[in-house]
DNA sequence: TGGTTATTTGAATAGCATTCGGTATTATCG
DNA sequence: CGATAATACCGAATGCTATTCAAATAACCA
């Protein structure tokens, strides 16, 4: 009884680590040279391993990328849950700068592997990353954004999605923005400016009015927190239906 | 010297009637299967051309694909002007608003496009959609900002790659969203409250002091379009009660 | 150890973009 | 107009690469 689960055990682990050995050199080559341009003889290469071999792990070549683009995805939602938690002050706006800082820096740096996420589409089978991995991923922000609420930090009646679109969508975008330089001058292109305009915008947006609350505003505030918790309770009902 | 320049005109006429009988094709194909899925004889038996006179047009299926997106681009480029010009209301947020509702249903409907603009970068060859097209298209964008400054309708200290980088990312990254449809619930995520929420956005905090309108207004219209939302989803979930 | 199953391998296959030698079509000029 | 040069066109042949598969090897168990 003993021995068959350690023999298991050591069998699991072992694909695994082929496995993981597979996805690194794949990776690495993929990075390299991009997923065209990527051979799966190179990889196969790199990961000492006969080029039929990969086919036992994955169905195709597209299925590793897809497995290599998720295992970057997840990466990045554990880095950016790290960025946060080693975030000294503990207010909204500046857990968001350091969350902004490290998208944006991210996506600059991996431009192609985001690019590719969306793109690698293919017509007849469902490769596409799964969603859950890019939900996890948003979800660094809309944890953070929900406390910035219930912290009243945040204005009451200010819309998650709307804000998280605002947010990487803006970033994103500016990340291209500044890899293309499409900008002719350089200087008003960089990180910094990015990241200070978004946190002014969130700043000035979606913080709470710094002014006492007329009372009109706090009866207000009350009934869209009201409709927030009814509307959350709807959909949890909802996602319950058969269909 | 009359006859040659009217025969190279029709020579010329004719060349450039082939190139866009070629185009017509690819880009049909293209969109119906996608970069790879699309097969070189299939762009020449329907453009009613030999397989090998398409690289006479075109040095390689990667630059055909260029060649289609830039005519792509382009063509959003004047479908936007032409937006913008149909737009009665003369204001600035009037037109935002039309041009916010255009780009919308523009990516959501021709996103592998789009991706692929962004994706499509060899790493040898320097293929990748001409700056000027893209700078083009964020032309229309940035024109019209320009003069809702001058016209006072903006606030003069507005940072103008801040809101051209809001305004087409958010747009995109909402697009991206609703076609993933990451959201449980799809019903606050149709394209019109991503472009009244960006309206709104842009009101708040790029319009001039004197223009912007109430936030307990604001905050009132939000609540009850909320309410029309929940509403809406009772009725739905009521339907679907079994018992 | 011998038999049985699971895994690995790389040569063979197949599919596709691209090339190229030859042919048809058009332009040029005596 | 006819001859000749130039150009455009074709599609079978080429070459490259992802994928398959039959044989070889390793792992397992009695």
């Amino acid at each position: 009884m003993a021995s068959k689960p350690v023999h298991l055990e050591t069998q699991r682990a072992k694909l695994e680590r082929k496995e993981r050995v597979i996805l690194d050199a794949a990776r690495a080559v993929f990075v390299e040279h991009g997923f065209d341009g990527a051979r799966v003889s190179e990889i196969a290469r790199r990961a000492s391993i006969g080029e039929g071999t990969i086919y036992s792990y994955y169905e195709s070549k597209a299925e590793l990328m897809l497995a290599v683009l998720q295992q970057f995805w997840d990466g990045l939602t554990l880095e950016a849950q790290a960025v946060m938690q080693a975030t000294k002050a503990e207010g909204f706006f500046d857990r968001l700068q350091a969350l902004a800082q490290y998208h944006l820096q991210t996506v600059i740096e991996n431009n192609d592997f985001i690019n590719l996420t969306f793109a690698l589409r293919r017509n007849n089978s469902e490769v596409s990353v799964s969603r859950d991995h890019l939900r996890h991923y948003v979800a660094v922000f809309d944890n953070l954004f929900r406390r910035g609420l219930d912290r009243g930090e945040i204005r009451p009646d200010a819309v998650l999605w709307q804000a998280r679109d605002v947010f990487y969508g803006t970033l994103e975008y500016s990340a291209r923005s500044i890899e293309m330089t499409i900008e002719p001058d350089r200087d008003c292109r960089q990180t910094g400016p990015v990241v200070d305009q978004m946190i002014a915008l969130f700043r000035a947006h979606y913080g709470a009015a710094d002014a006492v609350p007329e009372p009109d505003q706090l009866a207000l505030d009350a009934m869209a927190k009201e409709l927030k918790n009814l509307s959350a309770k709807l959909d949890r009902l909802a996602a319950n239906q058969p269909r």
